[in-house]
DNA sequence: CGAATCCTTGAACACCTTCAACAGGGGTGG
DNA sequence: CCACCCCTGTTGAAGGTGTTCAAGGATTCG
């Protein structure tokens, strides 16, 4: 336990540049003066608890944030309680992206797991824009990434059968799940079957379902939210549509 | 003919501060000093025809564009050969955001009807930055913007009925139509049934039978690609799923 | 005016959803 | 520490929604 908490304390005094996640995360080409200027504007906060709020949604927009590690999910509250999943963050993505527009967070965030996350004021962040060219070229670079993705996310949902939705997620996890030093072949997913359903637009059972029957098609091995991908050649054809 | 050339010609002789889509286009917030630069950043295109590609997909990037006048479709290419439309560009907004991070296009852009498109290169953009704070202000919200609509698309097209995914796809152009200028109530679609369909991930048979049965349901008035709201109150209720 | 594209309508079928019941497992409180 | 309980995941059956295949009609453009 007290080890525990001393970890902890340790990896809240890592700088960006000494960052595990410095080649993923926002410092990415950013000169050592620059570094050290970021460095200074971060806050670096203790973990979250699994389920907790990182924000709600409407709350005024102060902050972008960067997952540390463990995982976070974002949604839409909808009109009947319900939740309308956007996106899972990994380790060394940005949070916060679609509420510079308004100035009010259009999604929630909350922890799928225990997880750690560095703040950095949106306002400081402008400023230092000023100070550092290259911060905003590389800014620029990641919110058009973010477009990309959620294009190609649009692109992969509608039109495509449910079994081609999750083996596009699956295999989407693995490559991000790979650029983090992570095996690529076997990990566990964060986020329950709802969620997946919820997020790739889908029933629970269905779901449920699809992977039984990626598993007894040996692409998968699957037991609960552990997942080993067997045959990735295999899942890319399906993925194809082959 | 005549006219017509001289019409174009002087078009394309009218400044960013001076144009009638100001207020919706990158100029947004600029002060006049940097509405200069910007302006002699911008090369002005004669209109493209109807067809005509303004860029293919996998090409480098070198500048974004702005719709002036007349409507894109933007698309990924598929392997088969079809095309997986990734949105419908109205004058006043960008084409190339998703390009900035790979430095290569991913999307295509084609003309929908006869178009012209305001062309700034991105180096210059870049550079501009530096010298007129508030420009980059701008295009941090612009991208937001831009991410944040995706996110509700992505949400309204999974876990929807297909009937639903139409009225808010109506329901959006008209909103972007009223904030243009033109009629929110009575529009033209300048794309085609399976291009609707295509986007909305619909068979263009189902988007033909779904115009059919909101006609019969009285909720709007269809004659090919003429289409007159009658009940918004009523679309905006169907939406939310009653 | 002809050709090509676009739109509409019909019928059969596949896929996914919904409703329902049950099993397992982790967390919480006693 | 253990028991209970709720949450999560799985499986089955029925029904609805959208797709596919097919054919004919309308519109537009050269």
């Amino acid at each position: 336990m007290a080890q525990e908490t001393e970890a902890a304390a340790d990896v809240r005094k890592v700088a960006c540049g000494a960052c595990t996640l410095a080649q993923l995360c926002l410092p990415v080409g950013i000169d050592e003066a620059g570094l050290t200027l970021l460095d200074h504007a971060i806050r670096r906060h203790r973990p979250i608890r699994r389920r907790s709020l990182l924000f709600q949604a409407g709350q005024p927009f102060r902050s972008l944030y960067a997952v540390r590690s463990g995982s976070v999910k974002t949604f839409l509250p909808a009109a009947d309680g319900g939740e309308r999943i956007t996106g899972f963050r990994l380790p060394g993505e940005l949070l916060g992206l679609d509420a510079i527009h308004s100035g009010r967070h259009p999604c929630a965030a909350r922890a799928l797991e225990s997880t750690s996350v560095c703040e950095l004021p949106f306002e400081r962040f402008e400023s230092l824009c000023g100070d550092v060219p290259t911060l905003l070229r590389r800014m620029l670079r990641i919110m058009s990434q973010e477009i990309l993705q959620e294009e190609g996310l649009l692109a992969q949902i509608s039109n495509r059968s449910g079994e081609q939705r999750l083996v596009a997620f699956l295999l989407n996890l693995s490559a991000r799940f790979r650029r983090r030093g992570f095996s690529a072949r076997e990990f566990n997913l964060s986020m329950s079957r709802a969620d997946i359903g919820n997020y790739l637009g889908l029933a629970k059972e269905t779901v449920s379902r699809l992977f039984a029957r990626l598993q007894a098609e040996g692409l998968i091995q699957v037991a609960g939210r552990q997942v080993r991908l067997l045959d990735e050649l295999g899942l890319h054809r399906r993925l194809a549509g082959d």
